[in-house]
DNA sequence: ACTTTCTTCTTGATCGATCCAGAAGAGTGG
DNA sequence: CCACTCTTCTGGATCGATCAAGAAGAAAGT
């Protein structure tokens, strides 16, 4: 006999639900049987399955409880993304949002789920990602990397880190961050600039601004920001150049605000630099409205080159001169590889970038 | 005797997962016990919980099954979005990413996990929201709402729609499409104009671009499409206006570049709109870009208004005039909906909406 | 008629935890 | 010494499904 259900999914919730166990008894079935009639049509008769799919329909039964199912089956359908810095700047950052997107294409394509974890401080950190029901993860962050990949490492489970050190017991996906800013310097040295002003990511992710904390830098094996910096490092070295010639601010929140307050220190030193060398392209257009303000004309006094080439960069005005990554890609590889995990060793994959010259970058004013 | 395990986690992963059973027999307890470690701290004495946590992490020992725990407890530690349109749209575009923050936050304050669904297509709607492990649904999209809002409905557990007929047996949010649509008008007959162009939201998201599909309209009970339009004949009524000043085009996907085009067309007719209504900012960003193909001043020759107020609006040269909606405080509030659902009947929440002034909106050129 | 195969359906075991009720032992007070 | 509480720990039942193996009956081949 049929249970009497509400008629309505309005009514008092404190009924237990309705089992795949109950369905059976009240199709006059086995619950394997009922259990076949959603996972598959091909054990039982079209009519049975037909009836029983009615029944359920009629109990009020949306399907297989999924965490009976997971549970049972082992398998989850979805895979999980830590980010490093509190959830809602992985909205913000459109950065992180390219990456997603790159993450959601692949899910999308494999018909699994996407769960974005919270990071509720460094105290719990891996608290969510112990308790996350996935398939694999994805860890995209900059700092404290060793607490987050740690326990993610702990699952044991498929896992690619974005921008880590490839001593990590997992994959990696990463663009050449050094190289890369070393081709940006050596644009700009190209066009003569000599003294430079730099808008760094924060190394440390502490929300601190100000001069770049060199010495902190050693600490740290691996993240952008070092990396970028480095970088540039090697293109003025290259080129007979001193690391004096270099003033570096740290920008926290990758905040274009914050980037036109620095960018607005940067050039009101004397001799004043003659181009900015941004981390990142939201820090690029702090300095262009810096440059606004100071009445700067870019790129006839000053040059600036970004750094991701997010949409903003091509929107604004000037045009910015950015190093593209291939930012949506980056996320694609991530997911790929954790859904077709490589056998045997990680994979550490280094996606390339390019220097895309657009109107923000010039002559420099005093050249020769 | 403790289990022995690699010493990696790189060794073979076909060695069955350590449990909590595995664990409490190492350590000599019972597999309560050893739940407790980890849950309940108080329910054993700090001596033997450190014991015990020191023998789990020796053998590999993350923590406990999440799929086990989410069974037996019965709860998941997240909520999920369901979009209607594609998963990667909702990256895309800046209005579900900013509503996609407005959930992240309160899921971060909640300790919460948030769980993006794939949408697979009309066919197998309701597969991944079946199958989704998870403590109540958001869903946030504007076409073929029953299939998905059944899917969601049947799984009788705390809902949220945005904008969604108030007939579905869960809570909704939304802002009042109507009323904002119809100031935004309002606004430019106050300013003299008389003859306005339409950018629309594809009203029934087939990917059709072309003149607006009235008669379609009359089928949908709600979209934000429809409301927005039938606001701005609200206010074209009330100025005794004919609807045939009023001409509008469907723009698929919410693109800037098929508004552009779409625009041009508006903006090629004669006698020429004046003013266009565009549903969205980056609709009314397209119209930016087609009045300049066509060396059209903003505001001097034409007006646009857009709609939402996404960051962009106002970073845009000119800077939009639009009708500001809360987007983020409507993912926060829909996830609160969710995370603390009313008592009895379903809540519907009706959001304040803003017109916005900035300097895409001037006086008619034609005006007297 | 006898074996074989195919379809259709069922039973018992299992996934890995948490919850409930209660036992064992220590400490307290009369 | 007994009754009582408090702390600390345990075993059995349970969450709701899927899986592997096999039974019952129909269809087909020899």
């Amino acid at each position: 006999m049929v249970t009497s259900v509400g008629q309505d999914g309005q009514s008092d919730g404190s009924q237990r639900a309705v089992t795949l166990l109950d369905l059976a008894r009240a199709a006059g079935v086995s619950r394997t049987t009922a259990s076949n009639a959603f996972n598959r049509p091909d054990q039982l008769s079209p009519k049975l399955r037909a009836r029983v799919l009615e029944i359920a329909d009629k109990m009020g039964y949306a399907g297989p409880n999924p965490m009976a199912r997971m549970l049972r089956t082992g398998r989850a359908g979805s895979i999980g993304v830590v980010f490093g810095k509190s959830l809602t700047y992985g909205f913000t950052d459109p950065t992180s949002i390219a990456f997603l997107k790159g993450v959601a294409s692949v899910c999308e394509k494999e018909g699994a789920s996407l769960l974005i974890l919270p990071e509720t401080g460094e105290a719990q950190v891996g608290n969510a990602i112990q308790g996350a029901a996935v398939d694999g993860f994805i860890v995209y962050c900059m700092h404290y990397l060793t607490a987050v990949n740690d326990a993610v490492a702990a699952r044991q489970l498929p896992s690619v880190a974005v921008s880590a050190p490839e001593t990590m017991p997992m994959s990696t996906i990463d663009i050449d961050d050094r190289s890369a800013a070393r081709e940006a310097a050596a644009h700009l040295i190209g066009l003569g600039h000599r003294r430079f002003g730099v808008l760094a990511l924060d190394v440390l992710g502490d929300g601190y601004d100000g001069p770049l904390r060199i010495d902190q830098m050693a600490k740290l094996e691996c993240t952008p920001s070092v990396d970028r910096y480095r970088g540039y490092r090697d293109a003025l070295a290259a080129a007979g150049l001193q690391d004096t010639d270099l003033q570096a601010f740290e920008v926290s929140g990758n905040s274009e605000d914050q980037a036109r307050k620095a960018a607005f220190k940067l050039l009101s030193q004397r001799p004043r630099p003659t181009a900015i060398l941004a981390m990142s392209d939201r820090l690029a257009v702090g300095a262009l409205l810096a440059a606004t303000d100071l009445g700067l004309d870019v790129p006839g006094d000053l040059s600036v080159v970004g750094f991701d080439d997010i949409p903003l960069a091509k929107a604004v005005t000037p045009a910015l001169t950015t190093v593209h990554q291939p930012l949506e890609e980056k996320g694609a590889a991530a997911a790929r590889l954790v859904f077709h995990p490589p056998k045997g060793r990680p994979r550490h994959l280094i996606l390339p970038t390019e220097l895309v010259v657009r109107d923000s970058t010039g002559l420099a004013p005093d050249a020769p």
